[in-house]
Order: structure tokens, then sequence, then C-alpha cells
DNA sequence: TTGAAAGCGCTAACAG
DNA sequence: CTGTTAGCGCTTTCAA
């Protein structure tokens, strides 16, 4: 009960009709007698008949309807929410995700990027892993649009769409500033990320503009799992002078703070970046911004380059704002 | 700034050799002159090459080297992470991820299924919207391996990954039985979904075995998203008899239970399907399993098909466990 | 309204 | 070790 998939010609042939007028039937081109087209389509269903795609793409010699999507982690669900954003975006144009995971890894990226523009995408949404994007540049003026997410690219120009880091953090400290407390801690990502830079720039500048030079003494970066993310938060409150409030610079992260307090009844004020499905829930104060819409701005301008457009890179950066909650709420 | 992106034809002109000689050199065949190698090699990355994949599946007459995934949701987590285990599976053999979102529509996922199988993908993953699975079917024999996650298909006999629903939900109500609760109420998905109604089913078989008769009083299906979800919740839990435990049948409506009641003190004890990243910190009970496994044990069973395995359909359930935490803790 | 021929980029098969 | 030929499934071009 294994049949083969039936080519154009094969229709053709049963039908008694050239190749050309099955194409032209299976693409609703005008110019088909309206019997001729009836009998054509009933011995395409009655053979499943699929038009080949990958045949029809290569033919037009250019590339697929397909764009490549390259982030960190497909289950992270801020890259999910990247994804989803991005799909819909795509979706009436007509155009599919190729989704695949570096797992950060700068190298797994390169072979990403090279396999996905070896299949031809039409556009890579690219959140990297890597620091030297000359390997992107490069295919970028072979004629393989590039749209950065999250992290902005420090030597290509190219669009980008990125948070408002700095404004995010710089809110979460004043409003922790405001609440009293002086001895603020940040618990950060990879520190060769580019986003994880400005948000400890950002937190240092607002530090020193409150008074607070030694802020580094606080500060404990590449808590990239959330196994280390708790480490570093109990790390944090168990040494001397500890923190009275903490910021944390990813979801990831947040959640790993919030298991290493769990049993604690002594729980410093705690900021997080990105909203989480329960940070209502569980009252945690954070800096939301919405992913998806990350995915769709990228995807649409990522349309734009595919469409032609050759216009000087853009750069969105997307508003973030802080939701106040409990976690923060004590003062000091 | 934009050249064009030279083909093999293009790299075997600069070097002086023919197309076959540049063709083995790019694939690594033996029989090449070193000094001939280097040269091709030297040309190709500095007209940066690509060899054109699609071309080269296309003309290899068959599939592309890409498995479609057909989900509800990517940013759902259960979803993102069936995605992740089945990418972490195709990254070896060298297949990429195709995925796309039905958002629970049975008409979108055939046009998605279409799509998929004209792009030649050389196998599917899908969780299923739809209860008609004759397209489905149809594009199994004609060629393209059909592997259907988390729901079962129940008019096809085709390779299957679900998790032990019926058991699960059985521990769950077990458990709350011997807390001492009598009035247990469910708050269910979508009633089309084969999932559901395995819940459901094995719901009411736990509650007669138990003495308790009218247990669908306390049943609240079709509750799809957060919003529907909590009100259904409160609409349990502020009915008259109201239950004094709740089984949520999946992680969205264990998230939308939980907003419901953030607000108030007297809480029905909570037993959610799906375990969640947070579950700990809230304490929540429930019946956990592997999303990741199932993406997983689903793309190697695709794996095998692709190969060339024809034996009978396979039908692989996933273990769940009971994860007692404090939601389920306070006797009755 | 329909058809014939050529070719997209690449590689298998078969020489040399 | 290297080259020539032919063709994958489809559509564009040009004729009929």
């Amino acid at each position: 009960m294994h049949s083969e998939r039936p080519t154009l010609r094969a229709v053709a042939e049963r039908s008694g009709v050239s190749m050309k007028t099955v194409s032209r039937v299976v693409n609703g081109e005008r110019y088909v007698a309206a019997d001729t087209a009836a009998r054509v389509l009933s011995v395409a269903a009655e053979l499943g008949f699929r038009p080949n795609t990958l045949a029809r793409e290569f033919r037009a010699g250019g590339s697929s309807a397909t764009v490549g999507l390259v982030t960190g982690d497909v289950a992270n669900p801020f890259y999910a929410r990247i994804a989803r954003g991005a799909e819909h975006a795509l979706r009436d144009p007509g155009l599919s995700l190729l989704s695949a995971s570096n797992d950060e890894d700068a190298a797994r990226e390169r072979t990403l990027v090279a396999h996905l523009v070896e299949r031809r995408v039409s556009g890579l949404l690219v959140v990297s892993a890597d620091d030297d994007h000359t390997l992107l540049a490069r295919e970028r003026t072979l004629g393989t649009p590039v749209v950065f997410l999250d992290r902005a690219p420090a030597d290509v120009a190219a669009d980008s769409v990125v948070l408002d880091n700095a404004g995010g953090v710089r809110v979460a400290v004043e409003h922790l500033l405001e609440r009293g407390h002086r001895r603020i801690g940040l618990i950060g990502d990879l520190s060769r990320l580019s986003t994880h830079r400005e948000r400890v720039d950002a937190f240092g500048t607002a530090m020193r503009a409150a008074g607070i030079p030694d802020w580094e003494r606080w500060v404990r970066s590449d808590s990239h799992d959330l196994d280390e993310a708790s480490r570093a938060a109990r790390d944090l409150v168990d040494g001397p002078d500890a923190p009275t409030a903490i910021v944390t610079t990813n979801n990831r992260i947040t959640t790993g703070a919030l298991r290493a307090f769990v049993d604690r009844p002594e729980r410093p004020a705690l900021v997080g970046f990105d909203d989480f499905d329960l940070a209502d829930v569980l009252g945690v104060t954070v800096i939301a911004h919405d992913p998806d819409a990350m995915g769709s701005v990228g995807a649409r301008e990522l349309l734009a380059r595919i469409a032609g457009d050759d216009g000087p890179p853009r750069h969105h950066v997307l508003p973030v704002r802080l939701v106040v909650r409990a976690s923060s709420s004590t003062s000091r």
C-alpha cells in the first residue's frame, strides 16, 4: 500500500494533455477550457498529485519560500514567543519557518547558518550567540537578508530589533532605590552576550548615579541555566553585606532565583527582566515587554528586504515597562 | 554591495576544471588531486559559493532533508518542548525542522500539511487538531511518513507517541480521594480533543469507582485559553456544593486556575496535568512527564520510517508520574 | 486555448 | 584522477 507520488507529467499523461496545460490548471492560470481544467483536476485528485515545491523553487532559480530562525533554544519561552510572532507575520505572505537552536554556541550557529543558506532560505532571523558576524555579513552581501533579533550586531550594519535594555534596567534600579534599597544585586547571563553587557552597564550607571560606587560587589554573571542562577542567588544572599534586593536579567534567571528562595522566609526584593506566565500569581515585579512583537517586527522587516528594499539598515527598539508586583513592594 | 550567489558552474569556470570536479571537491569525494582540490576550495571560498541544497535534493528526485512539525502553538511550553526534543533527535541525521502552528484549527492544519507535503518534507510529526485523518492517511500512503504525537489518530493505523492519560488522571484522583476529598472538579480543554476525552473518561471511571456517581456536576470542558480556565475555576468554586479539589488537564488550564485563586484565601486542592517551570516554587502537585521525550521518540520513529521501515504501526505510551506538592497536601 | 522545447543547479553513470 | 552526458519536475518562451 505504498504507491509513488505522481508527477505533473503523470497527471498530463493520464489526462491526455500537455504538461504545460496541467501546470496552468494547477496554478490557476487563465486560458484553460473549463472541461479540460475539470478533467485535469479530477485526475490530479485521484492520483494524489502534489506540485513539487522543491522543483518549482529550484526552477525559479531563486530562494525557497522559507525563513530561517536561529535562537538559543526553541523551548525557552522568550524564544518560543519570538517564533510565534515571526510565524504569524510570515503566514499571510506564505512563508514557512525553519527553526533551529544554537544552544548559545557560536560554532553551532555558524553550522546552522550555513545549512540554512544552502537551503536557500529567503532570509534569516537570528538571535546570535556569536560575536563575530563576518559570516552573516557575507551571506547578507550575497543576497540573503538578515535581521538580528534581541542582540544587535557589533560589527555589521544590518537590521535589528532589540529591547530597551538600558531603559528597563534603569527603571528597575530606580524603583528599588525609591523603596529604600541601596545594596542591590544583579544576576546576569553569559557575559559575552551584548544584552547582558548592556544590562550590566545600565545597572552600573544607575547605581553610580545613586552614589553607590561599589555596585560590582553584588553582580554575578554567567548564570545561564536555572541551577547556576539559583546558586548565584544563594551566594549573594548568604554573602557578607548581602543585598536587600536583586535584579535578574532574564526569565530563566528569575526562575532560578525564585527557586533559591522558595524555602527561605527572608527574601530579598526582586525585579526580573522578562514577564512570564505566572509572574502575576507569584507576585514578581518585572520589566515586561512583548516577545511576539520582536518576532513579528523582525519578520516584517525581513519581508521588506526580501521584497527588494535595500535602504539603509533600520534599528527597532521595542519598549519595556515596569510592572510592579509584590516582590518589590516591601520597603527598606 | 550586492553580488550574485555563485553557482557550481561559476566555481568550475573560475578554477578551470569541470563541474563534476568541483562537485567532487565540494562533497569531499575521493580521487581528486590535492592541488586541484585546494584551488577549487579557494575559488569557492573567494566567491562565497554555497551548494544549492534545493537543486541537490531536487536532483535526487526525492524529498528534502526536512521534517514538518505541526502543533497547536509553538509558544505553548508543552509544544515548544516537543519541538526541542524533535530538533535534538533530528540534529545528528542532519534534518531540519519546519515548524508550523495550527491554532487548534482543523482547516488550517490541512493547509499546513498540504504545504509541507508539497515542500517534500521527509516526514511529518503532528499533534493533530483534526479528527478526520484521511488527508494524512493519504499522504502516508503516497510516501510521506507520519507520526502522531500526543493525540492518537482514531481512524488511521499510524505510528503514535502519546502520554498515559488515563493512568495519570487515575493516580491524581486516587491521590485526592486518599486525602479525603469527595467533591472533586475537573477543568478540561476542548472536548473534541481525544486527550481531553481520555482524561475525562479516566476521571469518571475513578470517581465512579469511589462511589461518586454525580461526578459530572464538577466537570467544566472547553477551556482553551487562560481566561476561560480562570472563569471555569471561579465558576466551580463559587457554585453550590463547590468541589474541595480540582484537577486541571493541562499546563494552560493549571495556570488559569492558579490565577483565579490568587486573591482568594480559601483555595481548593489542585492537581495539574503537565509539570511546569514554577510548579515547585508555587507548590503545585502535578502529573509530570517529559515532553522533550515525546518529540525525540516521535522523531526517532519517523527516522526509522524515512529509512524505509515499513513494519506495522507502533504506539508509544510515555509514562507520567504524580509529583506531590503543597497544593494537594491539606486533607479534608 | 494548447503544446514543444529548453533549462534552472546539481550529480549518477559512464567514459577517458 | 578528470570530464561528458543526461535528466530530476517544473515553468518560461515561443509557436501553433
